[in-house]
RNA sequence: GGGACCGUGGGGUAGCUUGGUAUCCUACCAGCUUGGGGUGUUGGUGACUUGAGUUCAAAUCUCAGCGGUCCCA
């Protein structure tokens, strides 16, 4: 397949270009005939699991307990007359059948976890000093969508990732968003992708949240996509699951909670928002192979040994390369190979390098090359430091341009901000009018001016075409 | 929620209107050749989405399922 012609315009072809990439580049394979679920192959799988080390090391150091539930929730679970569970009803699969039997009860598969973890809460959490509890969890869950699926933005088995936290009041609970936000500032950081915060409206909210932000991203196509929500749920779900704690005066409360959701979307959005022409291009902090070396010309005893001196200082330096040794390509397709694979740095080794001990090295985010003596390795790490610059910065002149109504070409006018009040007969009137739906007020961003629509109260708001 | 289109070797395709031997490119395998930007060459393997129907005969026509792509709300 010749995939340079297939990607010739990835940002005005942008669905075509999406879906060959992610297979030419070994992420995932679609053609698993199940509707909606794909393939972790080895290359994709790798770099999830690298998202989410970098995501659990981060919890863990803030003190997060992780866990894992089980997959499946009894019907009498969900049974409970609550909005959350109304929220979602239509998206679960049931399990009817155990064998040929029928099953006494029917077992859903999770659609998120709250109605498996929280009635279990109800009997670990007694009293304050239980509390705060926070729990995490790396899981996949299921959702029966019945519309257009796509790989890491709209599946049916999605890796998930989900914090539960349980808190004595309100306050502290509120404590616990803003530590979210820092935590998913530095996520985002290391994928180098830029996000706006945005309060979903009261009827656009995760189901029974007191309030949701979401976290919005701008992908090629023009359309936003969601890679990350935080929740606020106060005691409407430790009402609904009786999650009680005696305080200091043993009078018995409910807990505060909050949810923070993310999932294999930000796979999602690595792909579509750095890639290029030429492919994928993985930021350094999670990319599977940092740095690629390709041999030039016949491997003799001499190559070899500058290669693995090489290798072995790479390892030292705690960087994760790949020497491709494979015969069968020639050096200039590996290249492309590679490129397309969106690893961050190559390293060439020819007659040349061996014998002046240097290293030629190039960046995937620009054309050229340059040497670099092999006494100045450490080099190395400032080049990837400077791939995640230029891919961050990339991304945040388009999403900023959007927002500022500077875009060009074929993403031009696809977001756009106005001030809205909060009443949602405004915000459809707006909606109609830009032919976009309100996402929600932007948060550290624009200010606060008179509703277009009735002239009340409003701030500067999102509208866009989500996933 | 509504609509349109599509399904042929691993990938991309021709053939379908008018039913009869399945085309080409790529990838893959074996060799030789080549190697600093997708080497060249010789030989080889490999396919009609599933089920039912019409028919002497179905990739081709009909219906249904499964899967995919796109558009509108």
């Amino acid at each position: 397949m010749n995939y340079l012609e297939l990607m010739e315009a990835p940002k005005s072809n942008f669905s075509e270009w999406y879906n060959e990439i992610i297979e030419l580049s070994g992420l995932t394979d679609k053609r698993y005939p199940v509707k909606g679920m794909n393939i972790w192959m080895p290359y994709g799988f790798s770099l999830m699991k690298n998202v989410d080390e970098l995501i659990r090391a981060r919890f863990y150091s803030d003190g997060y307990e992780e866990v894992m539930f089980p997959s499946l929730i009894s019907k009498g679970m969900f049974e409970i007359e609550f909005e959350h569970i109304r929220g979602f009803e239509k998206e679960l699969f049931w399990i009817a059948k155990g064998g040929k039997d029928s099953l006494e009860e029917d077992l859903a598969m999770r659609p998120t976890s709250e109605s498996a973890i929280y009635p279990m809460l109800k009997l670990w959490i007694r009293d304050h000093g239980d509390l705060p509890m926070r729990l995490f969890q790396i899981v996949q869950v299921y959702r029966y969508e019945t519309k257009h699926t796509r790989p890491f933005i709209r599946s049916r088995d999605i890796h998930f990732i989900e914090c539960h936290t349980s808190h004595r009041d309100y306050s502290d609970a509120e404590e616990q968003m803003k530590l979210y936000r820092e935590e998913w500032k530095s996520f985002t950081g290391a994928i180098c992708i830029p996000f706006l915060e945005v309060k979903r409206p009261d009827w656009d909210k995760f189901p029974g949240a007191v309030y949701t932000i979401a976290f919005d991203t701008l992908m090629p196509s023009g359309r936003t996509l969601q890679i990350g929500t935080i929740h606020q749920y106060g005691t409407n779900f430790s009402k609904n699951y009786e999650i009680e704690f005696a305080d200091e005066n043993g009078v018995g409360k409910n807990v505060n909670q909050t949810t923070f959701g993310m999932s294999e979307r930000l796979i999602g959005a690595i792909v579509g928002i750095h890639g290029d022409d030429k492919g994928l291009i993985i930021p350094p902090d999670v990319a599977p192979i940092q740095i690629v070396i390709v041999p030039i010309g016949t491997q003799g005893p001499e190559m070899e040994k500058f290669i693995k001196k090489l290798e072995n200082e790479l390892g030292k330096m705690g960087l994760r390369y790949k020497t491709d040794r494979d015969d069968r390509y020639t050096p200039g397709f590996k290249f492309n190979q590679w490129e397309m694979k969106g690893v961050p740095l190559r390293i060439e080794i020819g007659e040349r390098e061996v014998q002046s001990d240097s290293i030629t090295v190039s960046r995937r985010t620009k054309k050229g090359r340059n040497k670099i003596p092999v006494s100045q390795l450490s080099d190395l790490k400032n080049e990837l430091r400077e791939v995640s610059k230029e891919l961050f910065a990339r991304a945040e002149t388009i999403l900023r341009s959007g927002l500022e109504g500077k875009m060009t070409g074929s993403l031009e006018a696809t977001i756009r901000t106005a001030f809205v009040c909060e009443k949602q007969s405004c915000a459809t009137a707006l909606e109609g009018k830009y032919d976009k739906t309100m996402m929600g007020a932007i948060l550290n961003y624009g200010s606060n001016g008179k509703c277009e629509v009735c002239g009340e109260d409003g701030r500067t708001s999102l509208f866009s075409n989500p996933y």
